[in-house]
DNA sequence: ATGAAAGCGCTAACAG
DNA sequence: CTGTTAGCGCTTTCAT
């Protein structure tokens, strides 16, 4: 019961013909008889011949897989950006090996060191834990070491390295949110979702969009209504809310960096029998398909993840195609999408 | 700025050894004087060293990598069940690729014939559009074609053939959760998920248990509350309930045979004002994170995902060992969680 | 404990 | 248009 392994050659001998006819054919190359190649195919057909990838794979060098590294599928963000990935890639004749860091600085490290090379020709890295200077260290290492794998940073623009980057405008967006709150009306808005990593670029730039919109509309800044959590998740948001509320020092709105937060902090408000929007306005940051099914749906800024994707595809295969390409960074667009979470 | 391409041999004569030398180091193979491991190591360390593993892999005829198809990544159930596998295979040194088939047949069929043939060496599968006979057809096909590659199939028992089954008795749980709300004293309780495709395995059973729910409870059945969708979506399940509101024959319960459909349902009914569980009590399918965060909360049939992933992993991992095991069948845990869409 | 050499299945030169 | 042949980088006998 043991699987027959069956190669051009044999192929090769029952259609009658040479190996390099076989893999002219399998690759489809033009010059090849229309009588050989019905042969040939039959003869595929008969053996149930499938091309050993990893030969081909050795042979060509390449394995046309890239991998897409992310801290988790199960944050729906991630997930959404891998099945618009995974697409994208396929269309391109590109498989996409997914990698789950965790978020974890040391597997970010494997991924940005390439510790799958030769089974990967790149990869599209969604960094979280990794700081700059962590980038810059494993990719400037030592002169005589190799160039690293061709790389698309995703997010923020992290590193001055060899390395393209698709940005999202963090302190724009950020501060566009937190000004739609400040136009309803409201004068204590909160900020969930800091953070004190030095790594956390992400957190850093929404805090500082943040910080831009209370300037310009003239609310003063109150240290209490920042609050830093550990994880984007729900039990974060609900968490942060949760101590809001208990600080006394209540809101009357929330820019949550994230929509996952900003559904936690959704649930901890109903709770408690507080209204959303009437008490507490809130907006998210993401658009992830959750927030267009809560009550209140939810107000967000919605990156277009279908750019991002696509593009992200793009710019790894040229940049695998031709190693020595400029370093590129491109931003992607994102809109405000108002919902019932701030009264639309 | 190529990147230069070092192998066994560039250690071996950086190292002053034979290839043999080098790759029982890598390989962690014992007889080795630590004195030349460390040499050894060195070199690797200077050249940057990294096995190519397509070489490996052609070489061993296995590549380490299994494959894990399922509809869609952005189906919660499937993105937690995604992160659980590939946590599970990292622990046993296997990669994992993930499969979108977009419960298309046609990519199911692909996945079912192991296209990636010597690219991956297991897979472990999750049907939707796939019939029983579709596999057969494929898995029986003609006595010359090889054995199929080694199969876990998840969810339904679909076939009687050389793979292992990890099962979730849907009719049973269905029923438990249809038997809860009509515990609950309601008697018009609506099934949301009829799927009329052949091939929806899933959704017939959870109909079965629906159905004999009714029976022992006592209730009739009423073919005005047997709701199908096109998908098992949010979007579906929304419909689903305006279709029902709609209809005048309004429930006042309602089991969706997932939790998006719960959700979407959840949504409609309040939109609409209605008050879960207050009218309309709700129970769903799955425990993903989003039912633990929706206000109300989601009553659900929680399988155990951590188990299914394992075991899994277990499964595929064994029967790629020893091609000619017996077909297993195994029966994963699943509970009742009774949250506050049924007035928990 | 280490070395030499064969060959996994494929593609790319190069012939014919 | 098709055939022959040489490796891709690694593991694996078989020697030593």
């Amino acid at each position: 019961m043991d699987r027959p392994r069956v190669g051009l050659k044999d192929v090769a001998r029952l259609a009658g013909v040479s190996v390099k006819t076989v893999s002219n054919v399998v690759n489809g190359y033009v010059h090849v008889t229309p009588a050989t190649r019905t042969r040939v195919e039959a003869a595929i057909k008969e053996l149930n011949y499938r091309p050993n990838l990893s030969a081909r794979n050795l042979r060509q060098g390449r394995t046309g897989i890239i991998a897409l590294a992310v801290p988790e599928l199960d944050i729906p963000y991630f997930a959404e950006l891998a099945r618009l990935v995974v697409a994208a890639a396929e269309e391109r004749g590109l498989t996409v090996l997914i990698d789950q860091t965790g978020a974890s600085r040391e597997r970010e490290q494997l991924v940005a060191e390439g510790f799958r090379a030769h089974l990967i020709d790149g990869v599209i890295f969604s960094p979280l834990a990794l700081s700059s200077e962590d980038l810059a260290a494993i990719w400037d290492a030592s002169p005589t070491s190799p160039s690293p794998i061709p790389t698309v940073l995703l997010g923020e623009r992290v590193y001055e390295g060899p390395a393209d980057h698709l940005v999202v405008d963090n302190v724009t967006a950020a501060k566009e949110a937190t000004l739609h709150l400040a136009a309803l009306g409201r004068r204590r808005i909160a900020a969930i979702g800091a953070q004190d990593d030095v790594a956390a670029e992400t957190s850093r730039l929404r805090l500082a969009g943040y910080r831009l919109a209370l300037e310009e509309a003239g609310l003063p800044w109150d240290d209490r209504l920042v609050v830093p959590v550990e994880a984007y998740h729900r039990a974060d948001g609900a968490r942060a809310m949760a101590r809001l509320l208990d600080s006394g020092a209540a809101p009357d709105a929330a820019f949550c960096f994230n929509d996952l937060l900003a559904l936690g902090a959704l649930r901890t408000l109903l709770e408690r029998g507080r209204s959303v929007p009437g008490d507490v306005a809130l907006a998210g940051f993401d658009d992830i398909e959750d927030g267009r099914y809560s009550t209140p749906t939810l107000t967000t800024i919605s990156p277009d993840k279908q750019s991002i994707a696509r593009q992200a595809v793009d710019l790894l295969a040229a940049r695998m195609a031709s190693r020595a390409s400029e370093p590129r960074e491109i931003r992607v667009p994102h809109r405000l999408v108002v919902r019932e979470s701030t009264g639309g």
